[in-house]
DNA sequence: TTGTACGCGTTATCAG
DNA sequence: CTGATAACGCGTACAA
């Protein structure tokens, strides 16, 4: 393995030359530079990132935590954090916690042992445990949340997302508002932080129509297909059902639309069936859905870019930034029947 | 910040001693492995990964390289990988190349340089252009490809893929055991090797079957929904319309069936859909999606498997690697119409 | 403008 | 079992 050793003796200068010409060349006479550039070339030498970082105490990386990646949703966002992260010259590294609960200590000790320079927090679940004291008197490592409603234990983290309770609350105001009053929910898992905002929403709205919550109304899709159509398929056997599902993401309302219309019924004429995130399927999905739209790609730049500004030490402003949703209304929703 | 030293002179002892008990506790006398521990505790110390690397001269860090984030597929294939990545304790890195063409330089300066101590590459375009003399002589660093319909320029690399030229000729030569004669292919870009492959099996069904290819049957769908919705709708513009679609992937199929079905056809009914990878979407498309299935988590799993060895040194066995294919007949495709 | 020499935090080698 | 000490490759004061 060639290093700055070789480069240094075979241009005929001392490493620190080299060192120079690597890091700021206009310090470097042109005469010694081209030296420097032919002995580079000649012995294909490139510095060895791994000393580097060491030298300079930057890792250059940042861990982007993801309940599970996959989530159509979550490639939009990290679209956007990509977009950033490749202009300030970080690299991303995506960790899966497959759905379960994380530990703040383990991703302070990423911080704290130099794995990453800084993390962000794509909807983690709670409850997100930390260690009072480990924060106490210290600065926080530099954390960003996104796409989370927060949860008190965590309000202190600058954060970026919708506002999950009001968008969750026009939703179902909209399915009210078409005539419909027996109205389904159907939540991802009940200790995700991110369909709980919903869930609020979906309830207020309810509520201040004073329109009754059945329990049966309440669906576990798991926020996947798998747990959608079971839930679904569940749905359509109860005696008194629903005119209309409110799903917490567009991936569930899709498996539901899927298992209305294998039963024989149809969207939105039977049951109207409205999603949320407006991924790019849900426009060519049959009946395109109607559905709660975030800037996902927004989400994901800001967020990267609090997060580069929390690295560098200087202030964030706000705590927590909210962007605005918007209701897309396609053709799975209509008034109810009869 | 708080370093080995620290912790040493705490404990009262040296900090090889520290070192060891990180590194090998049982080498460590039980009395002073709790001093050492004690000391730790108290002072929240935790290793330097920057230096560990450094000294190690490891990354633990393995790079994929995909065209672009958010296909399904290859999440599924990623999946797969982190598998085995959590397992071998290595960090996945992902790089997007949004359809870009890569440059092979760049990856082996990305080993050479320790950035990683391997690489992957997911269906990487073509061509992938490199220097010979840079490889001449010395070994090939780290490096698999996966999902790659392999061109010769690369042949020399392990890789792990299906067989795709005979699985388009499989999907084709159904269509045409049902009793089409006028079937259209959609692909990606055409400057993918992947889809290149496809082409290639397409091509061979038909000509076998002495089936004569339009060339308005080539259809540019540039493996995004975007793209297929474009190129679908000028096929239904066509004189003398294909009764059958055969589509280099599930996504593009997906907006094919939405177009087919928006102009008021019918699939199958009046023209047949076929798709490729059997994304996790495709059960639940209206009518459910006939294509053709990869073992992706598998391909996954084995790729990264072979670049771990490859990391090692060992011998990897036979260069590429073929695993099966299989045919899924759902409801999208049936005899063409009259 | 260039070179010398030291330090970054670990791990590894070797003596004790 | 433990402790000195030498690397690892690079960046950077400081001296020339």
């Amino acid at each position: 393995m060639v290093s700055i050793k070789d480069v240094a003796k075979i241009a005929g200068v001392s490493i620190a030359t080299v060192s120079r010409y690597l890091n700021s060349p206009d310090q470097v006479r042109e005469n010694t530079r081209n030296k420097v550039e032919k002995a580079i070339k000649d012995t294909g030498y490139a510095p060895n990132t791994l000393a580097r970082n060491f030298r300079r105490g930057k890792t250059h990386m940042i861990v982007v935590v993801v309940p599970s990646i996959g989530i159509p949703f979550f490639e939009a966002v990290m679209e956007g954090i990509w977009h950033v992260a490749e202009e300030q010259d970080y690299s991303i590294l995506v960790r899966d916690t497959r759905y379960n609960t994380v530990d703040f200590d383990e991703f302070s000790k990423m911080i704290f042992s130099k794995e990453a320079d800084g993390i962000i927090l794509l909807s983690t679940l709670s409850p997100f445990t930390y260690d009072e004291q480990v924060l106490s008197g210290r600065k926080h490592p530099p954390i960003v949340l996104s796409c989370e409603s927060v949860t008190s234990e965590m309000s202190q983290f600058p954060s970026v997302r919708i506002d999950n309770e009001a968008a969750a609350r026009e939703a179902t105001q909209y399915l009210i508002s078409l005539g419909h009053k027996k109205i389904a929910f159907m939540k991802g898992r009940s200790d995700s932080t991110l369909t709980q905002g919903r869930e609020q929403g979906y309830r207020r709205a309810m509520s201040d129509a004073k329109l009754p919550i059945e329990p049966d109304w309440l669906l576990e899709g798991q926020m996947s297909l798998e747990g959608a159509r079971r839930s679904t398929r569940k749905l359509l056997h109860q005696s008194d059902r629903p005119t209309a599902v409110f799903c917490a993401n567009d991936e569930m309302a899709m498996a539901a639309i899927h298992e209305i219309k294998t039963a024989g019924l149809k969207v939105p004429d039977d049951i109207s069936i409205i999603g949320f995130d407006d991924i790019r399927f849900s426009e060519v999905m049959d009946p395109p859905l109607t559905t709660v739209a975030q800037p996902a790609e927004e989400i994901g730049e800001r967020t990267m870019y609090r997060l580069c500004r929390a690295i560098e030490g200087k202030e964030i402003g706000q705590a927590t930034e909210t962007v605005p949703h918007k209701l897309v209304v396609r053709r799975s929703t209509a008034p109810p029947p009869g």
